[in-house]
RNA sequence: GGGUCUGUAGCUCAGUUGGUUAGAGCACCGCCUUGAUAAGGCGGGGGUCACAGGUUCGAAUCCUGUCAGACCCA
């Protein structure tokens, strides 16, 4: 038996195929992508596009910083613009790609820094600019790897003179229209990086500080002389430039006599609400019957005495002032602090802010014993101080948030100095309309940029940096800026042919006699705030690339760029060119690891793996590509091994439905032997119903971005439409039929279908595979890419679904009648089965459904299905078929010839 | 602390305008299969829909609050 099985072995048409089953994609992939660079893939897609008419679809790249591996959170956005750019190009755009990096800015200033000191400017900018290059070869090996296709060899970098050039350009035209204004303004400032910091350069970390309570006695006004406004600071180094004190109008404050527990006595005015905790503060308990309520409004315009200054601060009220901590009184030191600087000029306050550079104070402070002293280190000096001169109430530990430098990881201050700013209030109406009129995916992502864009301030745009792009600005003979337009106009064109770093290797004699100005003249020494640069891209890359023009159609970015790249193209969209640089905004979430929770850098010291090349050299880059369709991009995006090792497991199961529609696919040609629809089975005709649903689905779903669906109607679709029933159901015909067999030829011509249909459909997610099994086909490397989505077919809507849907419920019921015989081993397989079907009266058979009897049993895989009339529902009983087995096809029938095989396998062989 | 969101099986996700017993894939557990075989098939267990209130004849779905997580801001 076993060799005659063999011989019959010989005569099936079993699947061929070297489609291999396991991928080996960290080899084959990297020659594959050799393969379609040598060909130019990217090129012959935009050309083959532009041919045919296709209308432009563009993706304006936003630039990663050119610093560091390509992690996750990276390869997730690259991949996702890539999902993109392939489905809309096979939807029949042309879908060009210019990437780009944003390389200048702090993070790689300060690593250059550290690794020498004492260097001149342009050759920090020099090592700054190598620095920024290696790390633009590493992400590029890692983005073409990942399968993105795009102009990779002419990529915009954010330093190409050209770029740097229109830079100063934008900023020339914010000057021609007033938008640019020098002030000498509180800003965040980084003593450990000795720079005014932007709000994304700055992290909050909790601190434990000592906060004090300070006494302010009343010189005049209806306390004037007989009482003291209680204050509550959390840095005392502000103290000595404090110029005010702030209560609030819609607070009601307690005055009277307040006795310490050790007998001191003090009259002071505290907020009535914050009684309770200034006492278990500081010790003073507020005075028994003779206080007084007053409100804050009735001290407004009084003064109080400094307290260790020979100076008045003003009492004045302001809407900040609230009773969530300290006493209902705030010390307002305009020089230090954005709402201080607010109030200061509301009421004619200077702005005093005696800390220099590196966070020492200066000659200004009025105390010699502090100048010189770091503002940190003076706090003990001056709570000291206020103790001998018996102004201090009170001191706590207090541990709060406070904002610190992301480099230098130190403590920010708020420091006044003179700074350059954009005009945000002119540009803010005519921003905000200009979000209505984008699309924002998902949709609450226009409330988010709403809300940024209105409480946004003025933007500081100087940076006391070398690594940037020179702020165009020269100082006349008395030190007053000179904003001028034709002038920053003059230095882009300079720099343009001559590079940026003339402005820091010529002197100010140089720049003063080429650009024609007094000899005194000197120029600015700041750069531009780096935001200034990547949101100038709109400018240097949309406006200025052949292939690209503005708006984009879509700018695609993780969440945070709501505050970041997002905002600063729109408002310097909206001075250039009036109205938003893009149509449409697609945001995704971060990348957190399993539990929720983000990951952190110590996660990666852990062991745990984020760089994106640890995954594509051990799973390859079309698990990356299928895990980044699988998960919803709107949210937090988990991300851990064992997801990838589970995305794996999908990837196996397309490949291996891929492998064996190949396979059965081996002797067919659809030129010579296709079958008509309607000779065609039920079966086939099911199965092509379904994949033009799964076309359409898919379709919908890479029109709207949702990639997922894409991953779940196909896995889904090779799953339980192909695997588990026609491949299954099929099986039969396709190995034990003679190879011209009408039936057989008529699955091989819907598998071939279904075959062409996965590959294209699959093609912007799977970028390699797809090619691959494309190839095997038949084709050659990169032409799935170049195709383009099957159109719609009408032909395939037969009404077999429904048919099929009836069978199916059958099949489930016979399934449960079969499967006890199965478990208690009466039989092994369905194919040993005699099944008894019960339909009710009226019920269609599948004989009736399927059109033809021989049909029965091959759908149900069983020996034989007997019909019966009866019951409400259709109901199964099962026993072991009493038919012989055919050696060759081992089905069971009743048809036998003389030589023991059954009579269809007779005429095969 | 404020703004914008999210919270359905161990994991990734579906759940249409509130309406039978909340679904799929993967993982898990049984069984079959050596003619897709480092594959494939059949069956099964598994969820107080984050929690607590409320509206309703009826809530995963609508409202309020709480908790947890993410991003942005302070």
């Amino acid at each position: 038996m076993g060799n005659e099985a063999k011989n019959y072995k010989d005569t099936l048409n079993l699947p061929q195929t070297d489609f291999p089953m396991r991928a080996g994609l960290v080899e084959s992939e990297p020659a594959r992508l050799k393969r379609w660079d040598e060909s130019d893939l990217y090129g012959r897609i935009q050309a083959a596009r532009k041919a045919a008419g296709s209308p432009r679809y563009i993706l304006h790249d936003g630039p990663p910083f050119a610093n560091g591996d390509v992690h996750m959170g990276t390869a997730l956005n690259k991949i996702l613009k890539d999902l993109v750019l392939k489905s809309k190009s096979m939807a029949g755009h042309e879908t060009p790609y210019i990437p780009g990096w944003d390389c200048h800015g702090l993070p790689i200033e300060f690593k250059v820094v550290q690794q020498a000191q004492g260097l001149e400017p342009a050759e920090i900018r020099r090592r700054c600019e190598e620095f920024a290059r290696s790390f633009i070869d590493i992400q590029r090996d890692s983005f073409r790897r990942l399968g993105v296709l795009g102009d990779w060899d002419n990529p915009y970098l954010t330093l190409d003179p050209t770029y740097e050039a229109d830079i100063i350009r934008v900023f020339a035209t914010f000057a021609e229209k007033g938008l640019v204004y020098s002030s000498k303004k509180p800003v965040q400032w980084s003593f450990g990086a000795q720079t005014a910091l932007a709000e994304a350069e700055v992290e909050y970390k909790d601190v434990t500080d000592t906060a004090i309570f300070v006494k302010f006695p009343l010189k005049d006004g209806p306390l004037g002389g007989e009482s003291a406004i209680a204050i509550w600071t959390t840095t005392p180094w502000t103290l000595p430039a404090n110029l005010a004190v702030a209560l609030s109008d819609r607070i009601t404050y307690t005055h009277g006599e307040f006795t310490h527990a050790d007998g001191r006595k003090e009259n002071l005015v505290v907020a009535t609400e914050l009684l309770g905790a200034f006492e278990e503060k500081t010790g003073f308990a507020p005075p028994a019957d003779d206080s007084t309520e007053i409100k804050g409004g009735a001290l407004a315009g009084s003064h109080a005495t400094h307290p260790f200054l020979d100076r008045d601060s003003l009492v004045i009220c302001a809407d900040f002032v609230t009773t969530e901590s300290g006493t209902g009184a705030v010390h307002i030191a305009p020089g230090h602090g954005s709402d201080d600087y607010l109030a200061g000029r509301e009421h004619g306050l200077e702005t005093l802010s005696p800390v220099d550079d590196n966070g020492k104070f200066t000659d200004e402070v009025g105390l010699p014993e502090l100048v010189g002293t770091h503002v940190f280190k003076a706090n003990g000096q001056i709570i000291e101080l206020l103790e001998t001169r018996g102004h201090l109430l009170g001191k706590e530990a207090y541990t709060h948030s406070y904002p610190h430098c992301w480099r230098s990881k130190k403590p920010i201050i708020f420091r006044a100095v003179p700074q350059f700013f954009i005009d945000i209030d002119a540009l803010r109406d005519g921003a905000l309309a200009e979000i209505d009129s984008v699309d924002w995916l998902p949709h609450w992502g226009r409330n988010r940029i709403r809300g940024t864009v209105e409480s946004r301030p003025d933007w500081c745009i100087s940076r006391q940096r070398t690594w940037g792009v020179p702020l165009p600005v020269f100082y006349d003979a008395e030190g007053t800026p000179q904003i001028d337009a034709a002038l920053a106009r003059k230095v882009a064109d300079v720099l343009e042919t001559g590079g940026s770093n003339l402005w820091f290797e010529q002197d100010d004699a140089w720049w003063a006699e080429k650009l024609d100005l007094p000899a005194e003249t000197t120029r600015c020494r700041d750069t531009l705030d780096v935001w200034i640069d990547s949101g100038c891209s709109h400018v240097a890359v949309c406006d200025r690339h052949p292939e690209l023009n503005c708006p984009a159609d879509l700018y695609l970015e993780a969440t945070d760029q709501h505050r970041g790249w997002f905002q600063s193209s729109l408002i310097l969209s909206m001075a250039v060119r009036g109205t938003a640089p893009y149509k449409s905004v697609l945001t995704h979430g971060f990348v957190v690891d399993k539990d929720g929770k983000k990951i952190s850098k110590s996660d990666k010291k852990k062991g745990k793996p984020m760089d994106a090349a640890h995954f594509y050299n051990q799973y390859g880059a079309d698990i990356l590509r299928l895990w980044v369709s699988s998960v919803d991009w709107q949210n937090e995006v988990p991300f851990g091994e064992e997801l990838f090792k589970k995305t794996a497991e999908t990837y196996r199961r397309i490949r291996n439905t891929l492998r064996i529609l190949l396979g059965n696919l081996h002797d067919f040609d659809p030129t010579a032997q296709a079958v008509a629809p309607e000779a065609m089975t039920l079966i086939d005709r099911w199965i092509l119903e379904r994949l033009d649903a799964l076309r359409a689905e898919c379709l919908d779903a890479y029109a709207k971005f949702e990639f997922r669906k894409v991953y779940s109607a196909i896995n889904s679709f090779c799953t339980n439409d192909l695997s588990s029933l026609y491949i299954d159901i099929t099986k039969d015909r396709l190995y034990c039929d003679t190879p011209n067999a009408p039936r057989r030829r008529a699955s091989q011509d819907a598998m071939r279908q279904v075959f062409d249909g996965l590959c294209h459909l699959l093609a912007p997610v799977l970028a390699y595979t797809a090619d691959e099994a494309w190839e095997f086909a038949g084709h050659a490397a990169g032409d799935i890419h170049l195709a383009t989505f099957p159109a719609a077919n009408p032909a395939a809507a037969t009404g077999a679904s429904e048919k099929v849907e009836t069978l199916l419920a059958y099949r489930n019921v016979i399934q449960q009648a079969i499967e006890p015989l199965r478990q208690e081993k009466t039989i092994r397989s369905n194919n040993e089965a005699t099944v008894t079907l019960t339909l009710p009266a009226g019920a269609p058979t599948p004989e009736d459904l399927l059109g033809d009897a021989t049909a029965v049993t091959e759908f149900f895989i069983v020996s034989e299905l007997l019909i019966e009339r009866g019951g409400e529902e259709p109901s199964a009983t099962a026993k072991k078929s009493t038919h012989e087995k055919c050696p060759r096809c081992w089905r069971l029938t009743p048809e036998f010839n003389d030589d023991g095989l059954c009579t269809r396998c007779e005429d095969a062989v």
